[in-house]
DNA sequence: ATTAGAAGTCAACAGGTGATTACTTAGAGC
DNA sequence: GCTCTAAGTAATCACCTGTTGACTTCTAAT
């Protein structure tokens, strides 16, 4: 074996581990809210893994949550499937285990030293592709009608779960939603 | 004078002083980043007064930002005249400066402290006026649906200001949402 | 079996946080 | 003018944070 050391040690897959922790609790912490040690006991590496093999907190953050802070791989297909997934997916309730790099994009947001890198990644792989993605006018207002909505929908799904939601609202929900996106994607 | 001691020592107006330097402080930084020692040299005054007059940093924040997270204020009149209020509120980039509340929720909503005073006060000083605004069926995902989507421009236009928009599309996204807002408001 | 270097561990630093306790100062009422 | 209480101050505590440097252990190649 000439990479992979078989038992024990293996960094790779050490910073594997590192990085599902850190998706964990930088999600549900945000990046302030999160500690280095918290990640590490989760891992089960020592503190001091961390900085060697990522650099510091902020090289941790950037490898385990900017490269999921992506949209692009939600708009293919026909508008109308569009629609439906984006309904689907953002007015679920959903499980609350996963990790949902816009849920942490939210709850870092106010960060001084993640705030900017989300705010470039959000521009660049969720704005812009909706932008591509769509055809006719007004194509930027059109895209950040559709972004906000959706950001809000994660904002109320996701980070408050726990107002209540009847079946009916949600069905409901999700049909308006999808009505309404399908309306701003067609022009 | 008897309530009001004159000159230099007045507890009312230290309290007042100590509620606007948290308001910017809050606002600029959320519940966690922000500092009592920020807000106490901002405001001029001692840090211990924080404590004495409002008891913690978390009963300060109750008492400077979460009256004002309300949304039945812009609630009043026709539905067209609801819709043209928020769609010019909430589109425009607006001014950096002043106090607003729904940022501070935004900023704060990770934190295990702030965050559940807000969630609960959103919901019963947003979400019910908005359903209680509301005429006809499906009230609570229409005001869902209004709720977020204003929430995702607060996120876009008061948090990431220093993404561009032109003149245009900026008309363009009021117009827009008006008519979206419109429609939701009248069933 | 030896050994060099990678992988992992340990202890500590330097800075910052909210909060408390004991103290000082000012001024309104007598 | 005195005094008692409210208003303001100073020093510090106990804790937590990210990060670092020195140390130990394991294992792959020789």
């Amino acid at each position: 074996m000439k990479t992979a050391r078989h038992t024990g040690r293996n960094a790779q897959a050490t910073a594997e581990r590192i990085l599902l922790a850190a998706q964990k609790v930088f999600h549900e912490r945000g990046y302030d809210g999160a500690t280095t040690r918290e990640i590490a006991d989760l891992a089960g590496i020592n503190l001091t893994l961390i900085n060697r093999y990522f650099g510091s907190k902020l090289g941790l953050f950037e490898k385990a949550v900017l490269p999921h802070l992506d949209l692009e791989p939600l708009l293919y297909g026909a508008p109308a499937d569009v629609a439906q997934r984006l309904a689907d997916l953002y007015v679920d309730t959903g499980p609350k285990e996963g990790f949902d790099a816009f849920v942490v994009l939210v709850r870092s947001i106010a960060s001084q030293e993640a705030g900017p890198l989300l705010m470039t990644r959000l521009q660049d792989h969720a704005l812009k592709p909706l932008v591509d993605r769509l055809e006719g006018t007004n194509k930027d207002a059109r895209a950040t009608l559709i972004a906000t909505q959706l950001a809000g929908l994660v904002l109320r799904f996701r980070i408050m779960p726990q107002i209540p939601i009847d079946d009916h609202e949600r069905s409901e929900l999700k049909r308006m939603l999808e009505d309404n996106l399908l309306g701003i994607l067609a022009g």
